[in-house]
Order: C-alpha cells, then structure tokens, then sequence
DNA sequence: CCGATTAAATCACTTTAATGGAATAATTCG
DNA sequence: CGAATTATTCCATTAAAGTGATTTAATCGG
C-alpha cells in the first residue's frame, strides 16, 4: 500500500486542471475571474493561460464591457483544442461519434453489426475511425484518444461477468490494448452507466454536481456513481451495480441468484417483451422509437411496464439517497426523453429519506443526452481524462500531458 | 462552485501528513523505506522527519541490524506526541475515554447521565475532561482536539432528525461551538458510525482497507463508508443511512414511512425487546452483558433475533457490495465480541454478488473495538483530523497545523 | 582482522512553480 | 479630461522538492 508525496510538478498539473476545468463549467470567464475561483495568485493565472493558450486549448472570445476598468478579456474552451471519438458497442448496433473537447459533435457513424466476433468487431472500430478522420479533415495527432463503452463490468482492462454470461469470445480479452494497437490512439473503457455519468458531469444535467448517482436504464440497469467530484468506480472497479438491488423481496428470479432485483422490473428489454414478446435481447433505434410510439398511443402493456419500472426504481432511488446522500440522482440511459419524462413522473412523489428536506436540488434529475447515451457518455472519457483536476493526479507517473 | 489550486504550502502540508500516515499504518520504519513508500527524494524525507521529530510527533526507537550497509533507524509515531479525547453520549450513558495519539487509551470514565438537557451534559463532559487532565497529568495545550459522538444525524454543526424524534432540546442546538467554548479545546463531532469507521481504519480492522462500508449495530443500524481512503459523507453530510436499507419488502413499518427497513430488523435495541419486553430504549454496560449472556445460554428469544438480524443484514450487505464494490464490510458497534462473532457466523454464506470474487480480503470483517467503539471513534476524529493526507487537504484554508 | 561492498543518511547546491509588489493598460464616472 | 477602478503584466523573491556527491556504519569475504 504506497501513498505517494506531491511535488512542484504534481501541483502544476493539478493547477492546470484546475484552471481549465473552471473556464469548462463557467465559460466565458476572464483571467481575474479565474484568479478568484481558483485561490491562485493572479500572476498565476496569467501564466497558466498562457501556456494554455499557447497549446490551443483556450482560446480569447471578446472583451467584456459597461463595467469600470480594464474590460477582461473573456476566456473559454477552444472547440478545435483536441478531438475525441466515442464508440459504443452494444446488443449488435455499433455507434461511433467525433466529437471537439467542448462536447460539440462533429460526425456519428451508426453501423449493424451482426457478427460478434471480438476482432471483426475491432477492426471495423478501427477502419470507422480511420474513415471519419479522413472524412472530417482530422489530424490523428489531435485525438485525445477514443472511449469505448460495452455494457458489462470491466476489471482492469477485462471484462468480467456478473449474471449473464458474457459475450461469447469477449471475455478475458484484454480489450482496451487490443484496440489501442489497433488505432494507434489512446484507449479508455467504461462500462455504459459510468461513462454516462462521465457525460453528464461534462455536458449535462450533472455540470453543477459534485455528489450523484446515476441510473442507467439501458437492456439492463446499470449505474454510475459521482462522488466528491469523481467516478467512484469501488475497491475493486466493479462498482454501481444498482441493477441488483432488490425491490421485491422473494419477487422475481434473477441470474444474479437472488429475487426481486431492480433489473427484473425496469430495465428497457423488459418493455421491448411487454409490447412483443418475441423480441430478442437486442436494442436497436427503431425499438426505442416502438417505445416512445407506444406511450404517444398510451398502450396498456407499455403503461403497465412505467408503472413496474417507477414503483422498483423509487425503491431503489429511496435505498441509494439514504445510503450516499447524493445531491440528486440522475436518471437517463437509452429511453427516448417523452419516456423517460413519463417514468420520471410515475416515480414521483418519492418516499422520505435523507434528501428528504434537501432545498438546493430536485431529487430526481432526467438526463439530458438521450438515445446516443453510450457513446456521448465514451466520447467524454479522454476529455475528463485528459482535463479533470482528479486530485490523485498530484502523483499520477503515467499522465498524458496536453499542456 | 470553487475549485482552488494547489501551491507549494499546500503540498508541504500534504506530505508532512503522507508521511505519518506511512509511519502510523506501516511503523517500524526507516527513513529510506519511506523514501521507497512515498516516492519522494531522500533528502526531502530527512527535512521532513527533522520537522516532525522537533515537534514531537515522531521518535526513533532503534537501529536495525543484520543487514549490509548502514544500518536504518527505525521510527514510529511518538505516543507522547499528543492526546484527544473521546466523548460519546448515548441514551443517558456518558463516556469519557483519553487517548493519545498512538491510540494508547490513557483513561477512562463513565458515568450514568440521566438528565437529558443539552447544558448539564455539556457541563459534565467539561467538568471531566478537566478532572482526567489534571489526573493524568497532561497540559491543555498537548490536546489535539475533543470527538464527540452523538447516534444521530448532523448537517453542519446541527444535530436534525430523521424517523425517530431526536431528544428534545437537542435539536437545532449549536453543538460543536456550544461544547468548543466550554472546553476552549477543538471540538470535532460526527455519527457513531462515520466515528466508529474512522477508528477501525485507524486502528482496527480497516487499518489496510481504503474502501470499506462499516455497518454500527447499536441501539439503530448506522452506516459509515470510507470510500478511496476518506470517510464519504455525501452531497449534504448524511450519507450512511443504512439502517433504512429494505431488506423486507412490504415487512414491518418503520418510523421513516418506509417498511421493511434493515432497522427493524438488527438493532441492539430489538435484541434487548426480545429478552425483556419492558425495555425502554437505553443501552447500558450491562445490557450489553446481558445479550452475551444470552448467547452462552443459548436463550432462544436471542437466537431468533440473530436469525432475524443475520437475515436482514445478509440482504443489506449484498446491496451495499453490489452498489460500492467495497473491500470488505466491517460489522461493528457496541455488540460484545462473542454475539458479533455469531451473528457473521449466521450472516454467512452471502449470496452472490460483484464481491464473490473477490480473494484479496474477505467479504465480512469483523470490528475490533468492541463495546466503547464509540467514544473510541470519537477520539480518533482529530488525531484523523490532524493526520490524515486527505487530498482536499491541499486547498483546505482552516488547517490546525500540528508541524 | 581488514579492505571491499553495501545501504542509509546527510551536505551543499540547483530547480521551478507560485507569489508579491510595482507598473501599466483600458475602461467608466463625474 | 482627470480621477477612479479594474485587469493584466513585469520583475524579482520565496520556499519546497530534487540532485549528486559525500559521509557514516554496518556486513562480507578472504
């Protein structure tokens, strides 16, 4: 068990972060300004922005008048700073997006996939992002790396199994060094309640939260945790597998070998075999679209599925505020927002807990990225890698430096 | 939202404490083996065990030998180095118990309070800490801090309610300033189960845990997490409210509106109903005897609440695992060593859950502080207070410096 | 028994990020 | 238009960590 010193280069880092990720959440923001949310000196700030400036990350947008004195030069996140890509693979459908370091979206790639093999699968991610690159004029030098989400657990670099069995050939592959020896780019790996959370934090609903659970209803229930500022991902990285909690004591069987899971109420495969009872255990945008047409036409079978899903997920959100007192809980995944929305208000009024008297926020925040979720949620994975003021980054060895 | 930066006082602050808690978790230990452990050069190792020696926190105790070259000075923390106290108060039972900060309990007072009104409780413990200073023969200034223990919910400095009504007069009262100016010393306060938490990963069960949830069982069910080394108290300090898990669906009513809560289920309190009816809601020193007791004789009234509380809690332990992917699980609070011991024999086995796996540590631990956990806790807050290299440590403003 | 070897700890000096104080720049106010 | 106000920068200082050489004190091997 090592816990490592801080030194002048930690801090600097760690400053840096800090200064971009106050323009991220408070853009435009001048230098003075800065100065006052930060604590540092304002010849500091100075020489951060410069840097920062320098390596294009920042960039000046006009000078601020009406007010006395020197008019402050407003500062704000330069779009053009760094690129990313998202990819999500999940149930056969893979999606990838470019998206700039300001979150903007500049190309999305939506391909079937019905071969599972873990390799054709990798190798058509490479040749999409290859494609894209050229397509949208991107120096490969620019990409701050590329985020993967599957929907299962990971466990250093593998994927690991809870209930399910995983997909057949994927587990134990050491997935994210594969796919870096493929592209040549940085790879990061989430599971998709997590990197959603990641996005939410960057772009959404979570941008003025510290402290948040986020519930993913996706095929199944997954979710993210966000706790002084940061993923907590657990001792062991396997972390916010709310999709277990039991609702139902003695009710439903579930893989897991316990009954009456959160899963076996709300999840969006569930709502799929409500409204056809053949479906198979594969999402795709048009099922999603069943969905939200399903509720316009108030279907008694997608209606008694809201009414299941809000009745387990209250439970549930009821357990999670009393046990980590979060400021809210985030719900989102892949449901169309009309559904979403409906669910919401079907959970509502929630029981007492905790968050019972908390003033300052709505217990229960709709997320705001929709249906492309997963791979938003992976393309935020190198920018919060590459910008957030993580505070263990003090002694971090193996930091990629963009400043 | 501010988010300061870090400077090189910030940093200097933070290494000072990275290296006692090195010496604290890992002592004996030279000077060239915290090099090894912190990552920082060995001159600045020397500067800073030069700095923590002069101030009496750390001493030699003796050369090393057998091996080559020079021989090492082994250090370790310096008993002497400093004193807390721990104050818990609870259903009328006050304890008082010094400690220094090598965790050497020094004294130990207790004393049956029945008078509930906040002014005489406070003026008592007052009184005392002054009777066990001048006994013990220790300067006022040699105090680091008092810990104060109270089984109840705190936001700021306000003790506010959740179910149950709180003692009346208690409520809404000032309590750390209140009990600060009496004692002219720094009053810290906190739940039982945060307390009891930090104290096990101080010196107890959680001493090589940086993730753990502790779960009190005391006159309620608490909750303490420690989440990537800190105690985690959530968006508004209330985090830990395990006690209102469900574990029963639809099962008995709880004062919190919910039913079926963990609480109904587990607490001391319900052990001592289920071996005399006409308890009232106090937990003495010899309730507690008279629960082991119980056990030795195998008085089936206990052996049914065990069944019930292992039942419950067996639930809870796997929704906890499920949604935090802890380390472990620490069972703690004031149950005698024996009943605790029988109640994780009937826990066991867990059902399965994202901790199945794991094979560094085991799923349940048991706490080693035993009866007086709470005013233990307690005065372990401001040696953690004083020691501890939390991160945030590194913009904190109001630091009680100790070097 | 003694020189070679090894490892710990220290000495003297350097590096570097942040900082402090003075100076400068560009507005609005009266 | 000058005074007041605020933002920003220039120049020099500070202080914590780091570097490389040196000293210290033990064991090992012949």
């Amino acid at each position: 068990m090592k816990l490592l010193g801080a030194n002048m280069d930690h801090a600097k880092r760690f400053n840096r972060r800090v200064v971009l990720e106050t323009i991220r959440l408070q853009a435009p923001l001048s230098r003075a300004e800065i100065t006052r949310a930060t604590g540092l000196a304002p010849q500091t700030i100075s020489n951060i922005i410069a840097e920062l400036s320098e390596a294009g990350l920042v960039r000046s947008v006009n000078r601020r008048s009406g007010a006395r004195g020197q008019p402050a030069v407003e500062l704000d996140i330069n779009p053009d700073g760094g690129f990313t890509f998202g990819v999500s693979f999940s149930h056969g459908v893979l999606l990838v997006i470019l998206t700039d370091v300001a979150g903007g979206v500049r190309d999305r790639v939506e391909i079937d996939l019905p071969s599972l093999a873990p390799d054709a699968v990798l190798d058509r991610i490479a040749r999409t992002v290859a494609e894209m690159l050229t397509r949208q004029n991107v120096a490969r030098s620019r990409v701050w790396g590329v985020g993967l989400v599957i929907p299962a657990i990971f466990q250093d670099d593998h994927l690991v199994a809870l209930g399910e069995t995983a997909l057949p050939g994927w587990k134990d592959l050491p997935l994210r060094q594969s796919l870096q020896n493929k592209l040549e780019l940085p790879v990061l790996i989430e599971n998709d309640a997590t990197a959603a959370a990641i996005g939410e934090r960057l772009y959404g609903a979570g941008k003025s939260l510290t402290d948040f659970a986020y519930i993913y209803v996706g095929a199944g229930i997954g979710g993210g945790l966000f706790l002084r500022g940061q993923p907590y991902r657990g001792g062991y990285g396997k972390s916010g597998e709310i999709g277990h909690l039991v609702t139902d004591t003695g009710g439903r069987p579930c893989t897991c070998g316990n009954r009456g899971c959160l899963e076996r109420y709300a999840s969006v495969s569930l709502a799929l075999k409500a409204l056809d009872e053949s479906h198979e255990d594969v999402i795709r945008h048009d099922d999603l679209d069943r969905i939200a047409a399903a509720l316009a036409s108030a279907d008694p079978r997608l209606l008694t599925w809201l009414d299941e899903a809000a009745a387990s997920l209250r439970q549930a959100i009821v357990m999670i505020e009393n046990m980590l007192d979060p400021q809210a809980v985030v719900l989102g995944g892949v449901l169309p927002q009309p559904v979403l929305t409906a669910l919401i208000a079907r959970i509502l009024p929630l029981p007492r807990s905790v968050s019972s008297n908390n003033e300052d926020t709505p217990r229960i925040i709709a997320a705001e990225m929709g249906p492309d979720t997963p791979a938003l949620g992976a393309a935020t994975l190198p920018v919060f890698d590459g910008m957030s003021p993580e505070l263990s980054l003090l002694f971090k060895q193996d930091v990629v430096e963009r400043i």
